[in-house]
RNA sequence: GGAGAGGUGGCAGAGCGGCUUAAUGCGCCAGAUUGCUAAUCUGGUGACCCCUUCGGGGGUCCGGGGGUUCAAAUCCCCCCUUCUCCGCCA
């Protein structure tokens, strides 16, 4: 959500940004519906001011003096019902409005359609050339029996996979070694809800828009699976006013993930790449409302997982995500893409957003600054590992001929010292 | 799942139809006093919206949403949530 007041004062600026996002919007219709509020607020005020009035002096009033003060009375809060109902009218329309209304992307944003259009802004690591005939992750993952699409399917229907063995425990070294790589960068570790209310999806953006991705039980719970830990991490710092001792906040947690995927149908439908479910690491920073932090700290968080991908040495390049690509919340977003030799060029596997105070407002998280005055806060996330995605990636580079896996040397001490894994095929 | 008790400002906690402009305490901020710190005394201390001649004025907010009333923190209904006991359970 965005200010009211920057919608009212820069109308143009606010349809630019809509423009460059591709995201339709009525503004126009926005600025009508203001205009009602502005002019039915002064007007509901003064009628309440003249009721309070009266009705304090009520209480000291003679009889005679009641009896035309409950006349007046009555007239004004037939007035008032009738200008109510027109501003809750006038609200019932504006809200939903508003709630759509995109963040607006940073300057350094590119102009642009969709991802084809993203601008690559460097490249670490050089693609492994082969001096034999690789591997996909499916065919290693199968022949070394550690991926069973078909057992999977039969037990949670397609799009759906299950490590076993030396692969699981390579997920669980990849999700410990990011968890325990961000807790020694000063993030606090936590444990959140993966099942949540409507609420914290509708503070951190996901709602209206994205509800098509998402899970939802029955009524008679009515809850939510979410799509990434960043939902609840988020939230636990809503509705509070912060005391700007305790900024930035810098928070981890991994939580299995889960995505419909509606609308993916016959797209990477092999393999890890797209799953329903999978398990991530995910960084959330929050701090004060400025600009030139938030941008560090954007940096930050993608230095994070550039230092993960190298941990791991694996080829890597990282995007500038172009406006048609930008989700509604996003200032800007750095996507972060590993190379997948079985798809012959790089997959995303990292998003590090930047929000400024589009998700803060919607989740009522504000600080007081030195002066005592109250402010939204700046929030960010990024992903750690998303372990199916970077399966592929391991698997995949550190392949060797005879289908064993080598394992990068920091995930070894999850491994129980394990060099390489699987067997001689 | 059953029974009961709660949710009030940063925190604790009173108020239970009009003397509420939400008491009081703690915390916090400022001033006074005092070698320093501490203590003591005095004053101040919220969020949000609208208007403003920038001095200020008006309104909303007592978990959330509806309702009753001339008037609701206070009465009624629904929902959320916390605690206690019982049941079930990793």
């Amino acid at each position: 959500m965005i200010d009211i007041k920057r919608i009212r004062a820069e109308p143009d600026l606010v349809k630019a940004g809509c423009a460059k996002k591709r995201i339709e919007c009525d503004i126009d219709r926005i600025l009508e519906l203001d205009a009602t509020f502005l002019g039915l607020s002064p007007k509901i005020d003064e009628l309440r001011s003249q009721q309070k009035l009266g009705s304090k002096e009520m209480s000291k009033a003679t009889p005679e003096r009641r009896v035309e003060i409950l006349e007046e009375q009555r007239g004004l809060k037939e007035q008032l019902r009738a200008l109510e109902a027109e501003m809750t009218a006038c609200q019932e329309q504006l809200q939903p409005l508003l709630l759509t209304v995109p963040n607006l992307p940073a300057e350094a944003v590119p102009e642009g359609v969709d991802d084809q259009d993203n601008v690559e802004l460097k490249k670490w690591g050089t693609p492994r050339s082969f001096d034999f005939a690789p591997r996909d992750h499916v065919e290693i993952g199968e022949a070394q029996g550690w991926l069973d699409a078909e057992t999977a399917g039969r037990i949670a229907g397609s799009r759906n996979y299950i490590s076993m063995g030396e692969l699981a425990r390579l997920e669980h070294a990849v999700l410990r070694f990011a968890l325990d790589m961000m807790i020694d960068r000063g993030f606090s570790p936590a444990i959140v809800p993966v099942l949540v209310r409507a609420e914290p999806l509708w503070g951190t953006g996901y709602f209206p828009g994205g509800g098509d991705q998402i899970y939802h039980t029955d009524d008679r719970d009515d809850l939510y699976l979410v799509g990434t830990a960043e939902v609840p991490l988020t939230s636990i710092h809503a509705e509070k006013i912060h005391d700007i001792k305790n900024l930035p906040i810098k928070l981890v947690a991994h939580s299995t993930c889960y995505r419909r995927e509606a609308g993916t149908y016959g797209k990477d439908t092999r393999g890890l790449y797209r799953v329903h479910q999978f398990q991530k690491v995910e960084q959330v920073v929050i701090d004060i409302s400025d600009e030139k932090r938030s941008l560090e700290h954007h940096h930050m968080i993608l230095q994070n997982a550039e230092d993960l991908l190298q941990a791991f040495d694996l080829p890597y390049r990282v995007v500038n995500v172009c406006g048609g690509d930008l989700g509604a919340p996003q200032v800007q977003k750095f996507d972060v893409e590993t190379w997948m030799p079985s798809r012959d060029g790089y997959g995303e596997t990292h998003s590090a957003s930047r929000f400024h105070e589009y998700q803060a407002r919607r989740l009522k998280m504000r600080y007081r600054d030195k002066e005592g005055k109250v402010h939204f806060c700046h929030t960010l996330n990024n992903t750690v590992a998303a372990s199916s995605r970077i399966l592929i990636a391991l698997l995949e580079n550190h392949q060797l001929e005879d289908g064993r896996v080598a394992i990068p040397e920091p995930l070894r001490k999850h491994m129980g010292g394990l060099e390489v894994i699987g067997k001689s095929l």
